[in-house]
DNA sequence: CTTGACCTTCCCATGATTGGAAGGCTTATC
DNA sequence: GATAAGCCTTCCAATCATGGGAAGGTCAAG
């Protein structure tokens, strides 16, 4: 099977499924003569347990360890749930923190009248609020991207 | 005021500022002869604007319109309000879809007895589970970076 | 005049992913 | 056998917001 159709039997484009490989997330697969990547059956296995991992939102460091974990048999499943717990440590902070901007800002939406007239709390509070209750944190204190 | 007070004062870093000031988001500010940066009141003022808004996790296209309805006094306060809803809606969606993955992980975490034993129902999961029921949507759907 | 703490610009790295260009291969059709 | 469509290959660049660091200029205090 060449990376097109393996990309679709796994659900991994073939984009990521080459960038996989270099970082050696997967090994290097066969190739064919000319050079073409043929992938079998153990190969497309891993790669829907690698998309099943990321759509659960595991980091590609995360997966390299699951994946080890996973071809070791005499693996202690203490070891993959201590995995998975940070992980929704992790997850729940984030949430907490779009929860926190999410409350802020409908009380300042529900506040806001929406009409034709330039009086706005919304942007009263941008430019008003000195930040003094919350000191000054490392920026976004690890929330990059969620913008 | 230097670059450096002006951060320590507004809380967004010199490199930030002197990127705001590359992708056209602030002003150049007034230089000294020895070209350095001077920010007076009015430019610690937006610069507190920018973090306020960055803070509530708006993107810096956003922070663009914002800051445009901002120093437009003739503005209608519904502008504002679109893109706070609108912001409101995209933070929804990213808490919807990571307390989609908590839910998931969870349940698994819950079934894994976590002891020295290699049995573990979450590598399973992720081995097994062939992804029927959610078909193959664009990659994380515009997840990415939660990770 | 030296030292240390600033400032300047420039380049590079992050993480996961997509896009594209330039070129080779395969397959089906004419 | 030629041609076209649709694969494949590698390499390079962009995204977003941010931090790191080098090389060199400047400023204030000792």
């Amino acid at each position: 099977m060449n990376i097109g159709e393996a990309a679709r039997t796994s659900g991994v484009s073939a984009k990521m499924i080459r960038y996989y490989e270099q970082i050696k997330l997967i090994d290097p697969p066969q190739r064919t003569e000319t050079s073409y990547r043929t992938y079998g059956e153990n190969d497309i296995h891993t790669l829907r347990f690698i998309r099943r991992a990321r759509d659960l939102g595991f980091s590609v460091e995360q997966m390299k360890t699951l994946l080890a974990l996973w071809r070791d048999r005499s693996r202690a499943s203490a070891d993959v749930k201590a995995i998975a717990l940070d992980h929704i440590a992790q997850l729940e902070h984030k949430a907490a923190a779009i929860a926190a901007m999410m409350k802020t800002l409908k009380h300042l939406a529900g506040h806001c009248h929406g009409d034709d007239r330039p009086d706005c709390p919304i942007l009263d509070d941008f430019a008003e609020a000195p930040d003094e209750n919350s000191p000054h944190l490392p920026p976004r204190f690890g929330l990059s991207g969620l913008a």
